[in-house]
Order: structure tokens, then C-alpha cells, then sequence
DNA sequence: ATTATATCGTGAAATTAAGAACGATTGTTC
DNA sequence: GAACAATCGTTCTTAATTTCACGATATAAT
């Protein structure tokens, strides 16, 4: 257990399937699991898990596992401290729709606080408990919602002026659903998510 | 240029937002581009695109780039040569909805062609062109439509039932949106995107 | 023609991620 | 309480990916 290293972003996203997989254990009354169950389950190798969590300065006991209960609490104070990450939506058309209603944008430390579009017939609707505002009053609803990230999901015509509304509201994440890539000032990152694209590397990998 | 190399996946991913940008630049009657403006138009570096592209085989000239028709020729026969992705849906949803909706599935190069849903109220009804079948049909549907690639749409505690029967279908691809792992055999690839994941990860690396 | 310059292609170095091996520890059994 | 089995933590290896460095080539300018 050597001093403090930087931790991934690919062994934090692997701890996010790994507090996901313990949610669920834990809900059927488990109590402890071991490096090899979650392996199974989650379809890693037990190695990699426990080096991710020995990462975390969590030990657990040998020929046992670890404590459920005590290792998830580790993980959330690792990844999310107690925040509550705040999202704010930019177009609310067909994918904007679905993301409003996605029920994992409406938990307690994770919620969509916030929604702009241009068409005026849309502007001042509240659904599913978030109001839809004009895209003039950016800075000042992101400032009062305490917006983290922005999520962009209008036409790719329109992404880049999304970006730069996000930017200027000071947002230092961004996931972009466009398909179409953003430039942004260096501090802000950028999560690309064209499903175009994942499902054809998917079928060009399979296809081999 | 050496022999014909193994191509990465991660390869294929960038080729694919090679292609995008390249398509916009077409649209827009650009003739070349270079690797630089490349780099500076997708957030990579120049370095990589050029061998990326070299890896495909593509030569572009000195002091000018890559003439864009070429280029972009080459790269839909590398990766896509001359097959149409074809997708099955499970679960027709909120999710699922917006998935039969999204213009990306339907076109030339990739389809949507079938969704499955058990809720009889859904059963035979044509969304967006795509016949809603009974969860009972899937082989037969699966094949006749030449299913390529199933997606998980369906709650969570179904996820692995749909796994199963995209399995038992023959298909190699999955890609699951549902918020838990699901196993299957060796053989079968499977991509998973968990919306929560993506953005806290995201949140985690911007907090640094 | 010669020189200058932008750009390409690629082998080598560096970085990062994953996997294998193995001693160490804890509970269990007799 | 001694031997065994399961599991952990960590170091060392191996593999994959990215970045660096630099020679080669095509166009443009003088």
C-alpha cells in the first residue's frame, strides 16, 4: 500500500460498476463478497478488482472478502464525497425527452436540474419536475441550480453553440450526444456519446 | 507500411469519427484536408490520425493531406465494406422509444429491424417502420430480419433475460443499456453503456 | 533550378493498462 | 494446535497505446 497514487478514470468507472453490482447484493442481504464472486458477476478478472480496490486503501479479510457494507461506503466517499452531481440539459427533442424521464437523472446524488431549448412553445413547461428554460437565461439558471455538467442534445447544427453557452456558464464537463465533435477552451472535458458510432465498432469487432 | 496489422478497436472507433468529420467537410465541398486541421477539428492529435490512416493503407501527399473522397472511401470499406448493421431492439420503453426514433438507426448503413416487447398492449404495432414482435418469436425474427446486433432496453431485472434469448438467436453483439452486467458465453461481445456511469465518471475526472 | 516549407510516414521511446505469480493472512477441520 | 484451503495484497511481466523524433516528399517561391 504504497503513498497516494492518482487513481484512473478507468478504475473509477470500473468502481462505479463495482458499487452498482454491491447495491444489488446488498439489497438481497448479502453480507460479504469476495474478489472472485464480483469477477463473476461483473465479467472482470478478480486481480483487477482487487488491485482497483486495494487503490481505494480498502483491505478486506483473507478467505472471506470484504464487507459489503464497509466497502461500498468506501467507494461512494471515494467517487463522489458527498456531492450531488447536478446536470443540466441543453434540447429537449426526442433524445432530450428520454433523457428527462431517465429515471437515473432523478436520484439523490444525481439530478437533472435543469433543461433549455429555443422553441418557445416549450420554454416554461415543467416535466418530470424540471422547467424548461429560454437558452438567454443560461448563466444565471446555471448559476442558481448549481449546475456540474452540461449535456448537449440538440441537432449537430446547433452543438458547437451549446458548448460555448456551457463554457461561458463556466461548466467544466460536458457529455455531448450530437454527433458531431465540440471544440472547448483546455479545463473542460468532453464525453462523447454517438451511438452511431459505438454500435459499429461493436459490429466491427464482432464481425472478425 | 508494413504487413497487414491487427487493427485495434480503438482504431476503429476513431475511424468512424474520422468518417463523420469527414462527411461534414464533403458537405461543405472542402477537397483535402491534413492531419493538423483533422486534429484540431476532432480533439485528437495529428500524429495519431496520420497512423491511424497509414494503418488503413492510405497514403495521403505531402504539403497538401488527404483528398477527402478518397480518404473517406477508404475508410467505409475498411470498416464497414459493404454490410448494413442491422439492430434488434429489447424493451420498448421510455429508453426503447427513443431508440426506435433515433434517425441515426435507420440509415442505408445501419438499421433498426425488429423490437421486442412483452407487454401485449405493444405487440404489433409499427413504430417509426419497425414492427413490435412478442418476445416469444425472437429466433425467428431474429433470423429473418438478419439480425446483427441486439440492444437491451428492457428494466433491469430482465437484462439478463433478453441476454439469453439474444444469445440463444445467434447474434454476437449486444449492446445493454440496462444498469447491470449481464454474463454470456465466450464468443459474444458486449458493450455496455450505463448513463449514470458516464456521467459521474466524468464528473469524478472534472472535480480533479 | 534551388531553396523553403508544410505535410506525410514510421521506427523507437515512453506511458499506461492488464495479467501472472506468489508469499501472506485468516478461518476451518481434525 | 497443526495442517489445509480460500482469499487477499503486491511485485514483477507482459501487452497495448500514445507520444516523440526525424527523414522523406510534394508544392510553392525566388
Amino acid at each position: 500500500m504504497g503513498p497516494m497514487k492518482k487513481i484512473s478514470s478507468k478504475t473509477i468507472g470500473r468502481a462505479l460498476i463495482y458499487l452498482r453490482t454491491l447495491d444489488g447484493l446488498a439489497k438481497q442481504r448479502w453480507r460479504y463478497v469476495s474478489s472472485g464472486q464480483l469477477a463473476r458477476m461483473t465479467g472482470l478478472t478478480d486481480v483487477q478488482i482487487r488491485k482497483d480496490i486495494s487503490s481505494f486503501r480498502k483491505v478486506g479479510t483473507p478467505k472471506v472478502g470484504y464487507k459489503i457494507a464497509d466497502l461500498k461506503r468506501t467507494l461512494e466517499d471515494f467517487v463522489l464525497q458527498e456531492n450531488v452531481v447536478h446536470l443540466v440539459l441543453f434540447g429537449v427533442g426526442n433524445l432530450g425527452s428520454a433523457i428527462l424521464k431517465y429515471p437515473g437523472f432523478h436520484q439523490p446524488k444525481m439530478k437533472l436540474v435543469a433543461a433549455f431549448d429555443q422553441s418557445a412553445s416549450k420554454i416554461g413547461k415543467v416535466v418530470n419536475g424540471v422547467r424548461i428554460y429560454s437558452m438567454e437565461n443560461v448563466p444565471h439558471v446555471v448559476h442558481r441550480t448549481h449546475g456540474d455538467i452540461g449535456i448537449i442534445a440538440v441537432p449537430k447544427e446547433s452543438a458547437q453553440e451549446a458548448a460555448d453557452l456551457i463554457v461561458l456558464a463556466g461548466l467544466k464537463g460536458i457529455v455531448n450526444f450530437a454527433p458531431a465533435s465540440v471544440t472547448v477552451p483546455k479545463g473542460v472535458r468532453v464525453k462523447d456519446i454517438d451511438f452511431t458510432i459505438e454500435f459499429l465498432s461493436l459490429f466491427c469487432d464482432v464481425r472478425t
